[in-house]
RNA sequence: GCGCCCGUAGCUCAGCUGGAUAGAGUACUGCCCUCCGAAGGCAGGGGUCACAAGUUCGAAUCUUGUCGGGCGCGCCA
């Protein structure tokens, strides 16, 4: 409804003769919004007073000069002058019955805009080290990037999701490790690191489940105290990287190299069915999981670096290959290959950015960690060296999740291990409150997340309002039934000029809000825009289920009434599908 | 030190692509179930939009500075 409004302006203003030679108005799009205060309207622009200094009028008299020449138009009741030059629209009754019809007929697609063809945006989110269970962090961004997918399918974009999986490199081996202790530990051996375990090594309980899962067939032999004598003597204190990689060393020597890599495809296997299991319970489902390794295993690394050095962006010193990042606005160059020979995690992000835009991404948005930030500048200017604009990546960045549970701040510690899992948190509170309480603050704003509200089944949960007005509405449907009456939809729309009551318009029009809704959170990236959205119309529906019988004998009355309530479902339904929540027909 | 994010009601937060009297939840106070679900509704009090200057018809919103909080500045991933 907004865009036809805003069409009816710009056929106005281009009709406006002295606006023709003036050269800023192409630039300057009409804005039109709803208004906050019902008395100015249902809509209103302020184009009046944008324009009026580059014409040389006043705005109150450019606004009178817009106004006459507006088309005429059967949405539009009433069209006015206010304050310093606002241009007011009140919305006919036609109009707002129109949309009701036609969120009737689409039910609960109403609001999504025809998809289009480009551009074809990338989404790539969570894309978790798989080397343990999603802690209630990941969980954020699982559920920030799947409603984000979905706003942005909703608003007609052609989307996919990618999960970029960090499968190489010195982790891995890590986690083989890591594995390949506990291993030993099972079998019986002591095995004294003088803390217990080393470290810089994965130290979950998890680790134990997967070594006791793995096979040991034909796997050496080896005593506790052989492995210890191959080791530095005490794990010292200020170097448990140096530490860690002896112990790697060790495994790959008396495993041999197939052996313990079995161990760590294992585990990397094991970790990931987990996270995708996790991750499917959650509601959250990816197109592709992107194997970092196949990077290097299809020289897409090479293929991206030898493109580099063409474009002469690379450059030796201290042994080591550079990426002249500087050129593109990053603060210092970056290596690319170490010392030793081997790229850099840089260097395969370079790679699979590049390797994104060649698969025909237009649109590269990535949801990274707050933490992440320095890396964009970068990244960007790797796509911009290759010949990509840097635009065409775009950084959400997702703040810290803190856990409250009865006004107490939680510990999450991830280096002992014991962090509060995305698991544990769903089996809590539940996948919808998890789903709706992670998106309900700006993704760029830290959460607070407190257990006690999102598990209570009371009015204080904002989840249930909504939940709530949906399973009314059900509800209503069914006591229908039981005491015999009819419900015509086609009735109820013919009817709806019948609906006069205050609460029933202001319903009406919280309804035919909603696909201004979806375009402004996709847009923004901003689905909490969408919840707080619910929450009023579910406050709109209570307050007319209060106000208002609906089951009425009077036939007409009462299929207009079931028609508004039943296209409050249908919305109701819609957005919480988005958000990734149940909308339960009783509760 | 440099960079990014943030500072709005007691608490948790919207509003920030400049607009009309700064909003919501929660907490607090009072009221509403012989009536389709009270997991609901209605009403009330509560603000130096961190502070200061600037830009302009107009600033919570844009710019600069100050103060306070979070995060980042590896040949780690």
């Amino acid at each position: 409804m907004k865009s036809s409004i805003a069409k009816l302006v710009d056929q106005a203003i281009a009709d406006l003769p002295e606006l023709a030679d003036a050269p800023e108005v192409s630039s300057t799009r009409t804005t039109v919004e709803r208004t906050r205060d019902p008395r100015h309207g249902d809509f209103s622009t302020n184009i009046a007073m944008r324009l009026a200094r580059q014409v040389g009028s006043k705005p109150r008299e450019l606004a009178d000069r817009i106004i006459a020449r507006l088309p005429a138009s059967e949405l539009v009741d009433k069209v006015e002058i206010a304050g310093p030059g606002f241009i007011n629209f009140h919305l006919s009754e036609t109009a707002l019955h129109q949309e009701l019809a036609a969120v009737l007929s689409a039910g609960s697609a109403y609001g999504r805009q025809h998809t289009r063809k480009e551009p074809r945006i990338l989404l790539e989110f969570v894309s978790a080290n798989p080397t343990g269970p999603l802690h209630v962090g990941h969980g954020r961004h699982a559920a920030y990037g799947a409603t984000l997918g979905n706003l942005l399918e909703a608003a007609g974009f052609p989307v996919e999701r990618e999960y970029y999986v960090n499968d190489d490199g010195h982790q891995m081996d890590i986690l083989g490790a890591s594995v390949w202790l506990r291993m030993l530990e099972q079998n019986g051996e002591t095995v004294s690191f003088g803390e217990s375990f080393p470290r810089a090594g994965y130290r979950g309980e998890y680790i134990r489940d997967i070594a006791a899962a793995i096979d040991r067939s034909g796997l050496p032999i080896v005593s506790g105290a052989e492995l210890l004598s191959r080791l530095p003597r005490d794990e010292p204190e200020g170097d448990k990287e140096e530490y860690i990689s002896a112990v790697i060393a060790a495994a790959v020597d008396i495993l041999g190299p197939e052996r313990f890599d079995a161990i760590r495809r294992q585990s990397l296997e094991s970790i990931l069915l987990d996270i995708r299991d996790d991750l499917g319970e959650f509601g959250v489902e990816f197109d592709r999981w992107y194997s970092e390794r196949s990077l290097s295993v299809d020289s897409r690394i090479d293929e991206a670096l030898s493109l580099l050095k063409k474009r002469k962006m690379l450059y030796e010193k201290d042994g080591a290959t550079w990426f002249r990042a500087t050129d593109y606005g990053d603060e210092k160059d970056r290596v690319v290959v170490r010392e030793n020979g081997k790229s850099t995690y840089f260097a395969s992000d370079i790679a699979y950015h590049y390797d994104k835009r060649q698969r025909g991404f237009d649109h590269l948005l990535d949801i990274l960690g707050a933490d992440h930030h320095g890396y964009v500048a970068r990244v960007r200017a790797g796509l911009e060296a290759l010949g990509f604009a840097g635009e065409s990546l775009e950084v959400e960045l997702v703040q810290f999740v803190t856990l409250y549970r009865a006004g107490e701040k939680l510990a999450m510690s991830t280096r002992s291990g014991e962090f509060v899992t995305l698991r544990q948190l769903r089996e809590e509170v539940g996948n919808d409150a998890a789903r709706f309480f992670y998106v309900m603050r700006s993704h760029d704003q830290h959460l607070d997340f407190d257990l006690e509200l999102a598990k209570s089944r009371s009015n204080d949960n904002p989840v249930y309002y909504i939940q709530y007005a949906h399973a009314r509405v059900a509800s209503v449907f069914r006591q229908l039934g039981e005491k015999n009456f009819d419900w015509d939809g086609e009735s109820g729309i013919a009817n709806l000029a019948r609906l006069q009551e205050t609460h029933e318009k202001a319903l009406m029009s919280t309804v035919s809000r909603y696909p201004e809704i979806i375009e402004l959170a996709a847009e923004n990236r901003a689905p909490h825009h969408l919840v707080h959205y619910l929450r009023d119309l579910a406050n709109d529906f209570h307050t007319y289920y209060n106000a208002h019988t609906f089951i009425v004998d009077d036939d007409d009355l009462r299929n207009a009434r079931l028609a508004l309530i039943d296209a409050a479902r249908h919305v109701i339904a819609g957005g919480l599908a988005i958000l990734g929540v149940s909308a339960p027909e009783s509760m």
